[in-house]
DNA sequence: GAATTAATTGAACGTTCGTTTTATTATCTC
DNA sequence: GAGATAATAAAACGAACGTTCAATTAATTC
């Protein structure tokens, strides 16, 4: 046999790179072959290397893809306002919903970076880097501004990234609580950490700000 | 050639251990090859097999032995007092220190753990369900007895602990921060997110008692 | 110092890996 | 409907994998 009918090589290729995210968020990017992930695709191991040329461009492609993604997403949902407490409070949302909603993809982004060449290793961190100096940004001019007490910036961005991202490890859709609960009680914990002056958590809502006392 | 002069299997299974765990740590499980782990040792990859029977329960065993090694470490450390705000500080400095002093092993224990069978699986599990479970009942007890501010205890318990472990990911010793430094901002930290109300890390240290009004 | 035990080597086993090559068939173009 | 192109299958490649086994030598025992 040879091409089958019905297929489709945009098809096959989103195909692909979905079983891949699952398939190595589950058993990691080295217990993952490329025949499991052609099975699981239902095709040959053959056919993918027709849309990625080698397993570690395959990797590649989707950590590129998540952390642009997340960088993107940053860019729309960051608000106009200089207020650092709204801005921070921004951060956070946009964060964990994002991470939530991608949790494989950023389990394989997270764990997987040493499968990668030193050259593609650098370019996936400094896309980290660029969204952490977001959060440092933040942080720093609430803490200039006098709204934030912070010890050291940056430590405390590592804090609350770790922190914040360390919710793909326990949380799963449709149990305990909902993605709206875990935002919130995530965004007071934030806000108490980085000793917000105000409850910045309500005055970054735009709807609930005649309420909030500046 | 066979047996090498000076041969000791206590030697050769401590230097195993060591190399493994370092091994993994930087390569992963699955990324590292008995024979490199041999060739790490000075050793042939054959000889590996006298110690640990398979290289799955050469990794249990790193495994296990650092999950019990941290519950001991936090039985040592266990303050007697019923003071939650001190047995907090206790938890983090105990946590952090540990984790700081091994950080490769940590690694291996928080990102391997699919590479193990289904029951090796639960027993880790089991003894980090335990201790984890130490922390929700400190925050518990902070909570009722009115020196905590806490909006759900395992959601806040999970995110201390992701926040604490997520200093080996950026720590390095002898870079800009002193492990002494880290642990006091992020003691600072953890008080300020509990929402402790008094200066409880002072508080945990019974010389500065008589300087913190209660 | 002979017998026993401990520690290791070197070679080999079967399997699986990522990848390449070639052939074959479906779909599209005109 | 013929020709070009896209999409796949099937088979094969050499390399590397975890593991086993027999042989060999060092250290220990008596």
């Amino acid at each position: 046999m040879a091409r089958t009918t019905g297929s489709d090589g945009g098809k096959t290729e989103a195909a692909v790179r979905e079983a891949a995210v699952n398939l190595i968020a589950r058993l990691g990017y080295e217990a993952m072959s490329m025949r499991q992930l052609a099975a699981e695709v239902g095709v040959q191991a053959a056919a993918l290397y027709r849309y990625f040329p080698t397993k570690e461009d395959l990797l590649f492609t989707l950590m590129r893809e998540h952390m642009e993604g997340l960088l993107e997403a940053w860019n729309a949902a960051r608000p106009a306002t200089a207020d650092p407490a709204a801005r921070l409070a921004a951060y956070v949302e946009n964060h964990i919903a994002f991470h939530i909603e991608r949790r494989h993809a950023t389990h394989v982004s997270n764990m997987e970076l040493r499968s990668l060449s030193h050259e593609r290793l650098t370019r996936i961190l400094k896309l980290r880097a660029a969204y952490e100096k977001e959060l440092r940004a933040i942080l720093r001019d609430g803490a200039e501004a006098g709204v934030f007490e912070i010890d050291d910036v940056g430590l405390t961005a590592m804090a609350l990234i770790q922190m914040m991202t360390g919710v793909i490890v326990w949380f799963r859709p449709g149990e305990r609580l909902s993605i709206a609960e875990v935002t919130t009680t995530y965004l007071s914990m934030t806000m108490r950490l980085v000793g917000a002056k105000i409850d910045a958590y309500d005055a970054a809502r735009p709807r609930a700000m005649d309420a909030v006392a500046l």
